[in-house]
DNA sequence: TAGGTTGATGTAACCGCTTACGGTGGGACG
DNA sequence: CGTCCCACCGTAAGCGGTTACATCAACCTA
């Protein structure tokens, strides 16, 4: 590997001049600049970035914390892989990397965990780190202020985190389920159930809101024996649409906050005797790949997969350049109309309405 | 942040003992370095990454290549969460941790991206990356081949290559093709085909010498006309089922290379007034969460993702301690029966024979 | 012509840690 | 009692960059 002080030998000035060349080329005439630029490039010139941070105490990193919660082993991401091509491709315009710290293990290091998120905040310092990236695995949000209150840049994937330098983003959760009760009450449905996502979970608390609205807007009272709460978990939906046709006004829609469940609610109807979309209408919300392969194919309330990575890595890039902390972004949702809804459109027709995702709250 | 130099003089000894506290504990007196390590305690000292590397020529770093093929942008990795998941926890076993490198957008930067692997090889070097991690995105063996011939320590997963510090990781391809084909023998098929992932990707290669192998084991010939390809997309399943279905004497049980095509090969049946299983047969490859979902559950032959990453992990720590190659893992697979092959077997029976993933060669 | 500017470059300190090498004191040994 | 060895620890030279500050020539201005 050639070193910046080679360079400097062979193009026969100092190597401040050389680092100047890639720090700050304007300072440098035009000629030599030239000449220190064609020696690097012979020599395959690379900046050792050890060298680099160690003097500048900032790295062209950015963490990524994210660790599957062992209360739910089970749990998976449901767009995992899109959010990291999106964060990837952003970051890199700006030539920063994702780091994925790792729980630990080394006997120097005293035990990073998001159960232990000073951990990680230290790890942020040890390697210099720009800031970080938080996703969500399920019930992390307590953990996540703290991250989010450590003052390093912090931006959080679907959980609303406050801090000196910290923001996050998420989904038009509250206009995303109200366009789905919507497209049920328009179909004519006034009894219309929701199966929930865990208590506290901020997007559920904010799809169970978006419900209430949908219901009211369309003059329908909310009962409190349709609101059912599930897990997010396929298995919740199937017993959460049990109980809900065991009522004995059983609902002729459920909106469930997550496709999971409404995978699970569908199989639940199925083996009830039930036929969806003629006895039951349902709608989703994520719009993962399983979607639309049910039979029938789930209508569903569809996120920015890839928009959360692009989101995610502008937001921090403000950060660091930046002082303060960014407002929180609010992703648009979309309304994806397949079959489980009765709707005559056909596969894939997507109802995007600019209304479906203005003038609510972001949670 | 507390530095050695700190913990040094509060303790009234010279930063290298401090140095060797924490790297050659041995050789410090047990007094001292109790003494060292309590003073580190209440200061949380955490040595400085960039420092020690800069120091050692050696991160505690793997980078991890990855990216979506510009001429596949739909395609996404069937089991990259799980994979990652094994990765990191058994990287961090070792205190190591996963940078996912990007594609330059770095003035400093030459470009780097698949194309130009050696943008990514000379990251490596800029960073002291103990290796690399290559994950498969489809059509990237090329670009493999010149990452394992870097003389980076490199495991790769599902592609075979080959290079001084290379190795890869891999399923049992061949044994779980053989498995799966077996398996439509014995339900008393006799004329089974299969559709094939893209010609010239490894594992859809093994794939397919693995059902010519489950043929000939049963005393059945193997047709042309019964090997048709696709690329391992849900709609290549589909236009390969429908040219399969409209051969003079089509065939009752087909072998997808993937979940995927399965799922689109029962479209094609479906929509062509199949029954599936009653009138057709369908065994997948992978495992991928849609299989339990569809209707009728598809039987697959599993693969142990999470193992891959461990697998991979484990290779590439051998290979950085260590100094030569490590030998190719192949993992093995689990023929999953489900409903997709009118198999009498409940959902999730899980058929695992010792012979499955014996006595093949690895692709 | 003295003094002030400006542009281009060199000098050297520093970032925080690792490690080869040398020094010191005390016990074992002849 | 002199010598050798060994356990323990300090000294100092890096690792490869960045950058505040000094230097210096050339060019202006009064």
């Amino acid at each position: 590997m050639a070193t910046g002080r080679e360079i400097a030998e062979l193009c026969g000035v100092s190597i401040a001049t050389v680092s100047r060349v890639f720090n700050q080329p304007e300072t440098v005439n035009e000629e030599t600049r030239e000449r220190v630029l064609r020696v690097a490039r012979e020599l395959d010139y690379r900046p050792n970035e050890s060298a680099r941070t160690l003097s500048t105490r900032q790295s062209t990193m950015i963490g990524l914390v994210w660790d599957t919660d062992h209360r739910r082993p089970g749990w998976r991401h449901p767009y995992l892989q899109d959010l990291l091509i999106g964060l990837k491709s952003a970051l890199s315009a700006h030539g920063y990397h994702l780091l994925m710290l790792a729980t630990s293990g080394d006997s120097r290091e005293v035990g990073a965990s998001l159960a232990d998120p000073v951990g990680y905040v230290n790890m942020t310092r040890r390697h210099h780190l720009g800031g970080l990236v938080l996703i969500d695995s399920g019930s992390d949000a307590e953990a996540f202020e703290t991250f989010a209150q450590s003052g390093v840049p912090c931006v959080a994937v679907d959980v609303a985190v406050d801090g000196p330098r910290a923001t996050y983003v998420t989904s038009d959760n509250v206009g995303g389920a109200v366009s789905a009760v919507r497209h049920l009450t328009r179909l004519g449905h006034t009894r219309i159930a929701t199966i929930t996502g865990p208590p506290g979970n901020q997007p559920s608390e904010a799809r169970i809101s978006g419900y209430r609205t949908g219901l009211r807007e369309a003059g329908l009272p909310v009962r409190d024996d349709y609101v059912v709460a599930g897990d997010f978990y396929r298995t919740s939906g199937t017993t959460a649409m049990h109980r809900l046709l065991s009522l004995a006004e059983p609902p002729t829609a459920v909106f469930a906050a997550s496709d999971e469940m409404a995978v699970g609610a569908l199989l639940a109807a199925r083996a009830a005797g039930l036929r969806v979309p003629e006895d039951l209408a349902l709608v989703g919300f994520d719009d993962i790949e399983i979607a639309s392969v049910v039979d029938p194919a789930l209508t569903t309330v569809a996120q920015d997969k890839p928009g959360f990575g692009v989101a995610a890595a502008k937001a921090i890039m403000a950060m660091i350049t930046g002082a303060g902390r960014e407002a929180p972004v609010i992703l648009p949702t979309q309304l994806v109309v397949r079959d489980s809804c009765g709707s005559r459109s056909a596969e894939g027709t997507v109802a995007r309405g600019p209304e479906a995702s203005a003038g609510h709250s972001p949670l």
